[in-house]
DNA sequence: AATGAATGAGCTTTCATTCAT
DNA sequence: CATGAATGAAAGCTCATTCAT
């Protein structure tokens, strides 16, 4: 029976990240969603408390395994080089495989409401202490030099964000796979990575 | 008269950046706007064509005398590096000085409805060409290597847009401007620049 | 097996009025009542056809049961003042006693909705019967002269009746009863009662 | 302008009127009351907060009328006799005249909300001090024995609503105004009026 | 040009009721 | 009999925009 509540709650939630990423969270009805997950209306609000709460759990959800794989991943790596790889690539591959997920991360999620952003604060923030682990960690082995650590993760995050970003809007059919490399590159230079 | 015309725009806008700084788009009412401007609810209708009109207009303005400004500025430096440090430093200075402004561009202006976004970008793409001619100026000089430019002016908008939001988000007191050389010092490593 | 029937039956009346006196009829959710019945929901539909059946049948079965008490302690009495005072003190105590019952009654069953104030009224109906046998009774005996009944009756149940509803509403703690003896007295005048 | 405005609120009230007279306050749509007005929907809520708003007005502005009437015809009355019939006469021909506002009073403002009680009742205090005040000067000019005038107001007030009751929810055709001589009588039998 | 009263489209959410188990 | 998850109809109110003055 928890699995039948578990397979509707991602139901929903599939349903709700495709209605998102089509009209918008403001456009898109709460009727839309019910129809594209194939319950009634009044069913969502079984499994969520408002039209918010679902664009909030979106991200925690969908974000919160990213974060997780990033996590696993990461703990493979043996150098910084190879850690900075690993966010790059997994950031760029995750979002390309996952267009509608991007399409709500980099447009529908930068609500102001106080709301929504602080939930999907807490969330991005795990996100954060990832990427300022590895720099650390790079600092602390002498692979990087010491700076700090904050506004080397804001230069991380902020470029593949916008890397992103770019990627959602442009009508281009340029993948975001293919800076990988390049952006690699960047970061290796900005960090003096030492190999 | 066309100067009466002039300062009643400019009393909307500013009281429009208010309101939005203080509420949110969303939430703030036309109302409010004409009344903080001190004119009645109609006559901002002659000025601009609608709600998301003024939102528009806001960056466009304010935007474009920021880009214009920095533009006056590059045109004055000799170096890549200076040209950085100019980016960098007023990206981080204005921001800082019109907190408003940057609240209303780092939130508000983040609409994913295409009618307000694509005026947006339009004007944004002003600030890109800037930052990417900067690069391939660097290239053509032989301070930077030859990179992708699109990839580097990502990094390079990414970090800056990226640590004014934490900076608007965030309630430490930490400034902006206290960034500025860190953050130069890491595109510089980036870019490879030699000097 | 019907014993358990009617018990349930009992509990989910008892629920409803605690429910009813408490949230207003139409604030209180049918899931309320079901929870303090401790029954299911559905099962409520088991036994009530609509929550508007439940208000009605709250007031067919308490005030059933009053009327049957009010009739049978009059056919005890001699006089038409005997039944007058036991009008009185049954009306008076009986809502003192059941004070959640009372505001059910002055309050939440004034209802407009013609579903729901029919049937009261038909149960209604044999109190006014009761009243106006009284009087009847009076003027055959010659104790009360010939006047006319259906109004002397809407004085003695409209006064009975605003008392009672200034008593549920009043934060005043004085109590109901102190008023039979007063309001006795004024039936009697203006019955012009013979003794 | 003023006095087009409150032509408005007034048009607004009398629609409201009949449209909570024949739906029930429950039932009527906002809707309803507009299109009766000859406004939209939105104007209603220039006039008033709220659809709970409408009817503590109508009782306000109609009730507080009628209590005012009743007020200055009491002025000119010389006996107690004269006072009581004058509130007795004035209360059943207002009502008779003026059926949709009996039936809203008698049936809709019965509301148990305290948000709506309240108001409500603070209206009707008014109109018991009315009625008291009439008492009180009865046991002042030695017309009327000492007698408790909260009871014997509730006896009078509770006998007029209650006839009135009756007579908006039968279907007979029996005026209201012919029980005014046999209330009247009852009335001053209660109070063992002297002359 | 300026006003601000009037408009009316638009939508989330609740909750009485049902019915498959 | 009993359950409680699922249903889906239903409506008050807001507020961007208009337009008569």
């Amino acid at each position: 029976m928890d699995m039948q509540r578990e397979g509707k709650f991602q139901r929903i939630l599939d349903a709700a990240i495709e209605a998102f990423a089509e009209s918008g969270f403001h456009q898109c009805q709460v009727n839309k969603i019910a129809r594209l997950a194939g319950v009634a209306d009044g069913t969502i609000y079984l499994y969520f408390k408002s039209k918010e709460d679902i664009l909030i759990r979106v991200f925690q959800e969908r974000m919160g395994e990213f974060i997780a794989g990033v996590s696993r991943e990461l703990s493979q790596c043996k150098t910084t080089k190879a850690r900075l790889r690993t966010i790059v690539r997994t950031h760029f591959t995750y979002m390309e495989q996952n267009r509608s997920i991007a399409i709500v991360t980099q447009l529908e999620l930068r609500q102001s409401e106080p709301r929504v952003r602080l939930p999907i604060n807490l969330t991005v923030l795990d996100y954060f202490n990832l990427i300022e682990g590895v720099i650390q960690q790079g600092i602390e082995c002498g692979e990087v030099p010491k700076i700090d650590t904050r506004i080397a993760r804001q230069m991380i995050f902020g470029s593949l964000d916008e890397a992103t970003t770019d990627w959602v809007m442009a009508r281009s059919p340029r993948t975001l796979s293919s800076g990988i490399e390049p952006m690699l590159a960047l970061f290796e230079g900005a960090l003096r990575l030492r190999e």
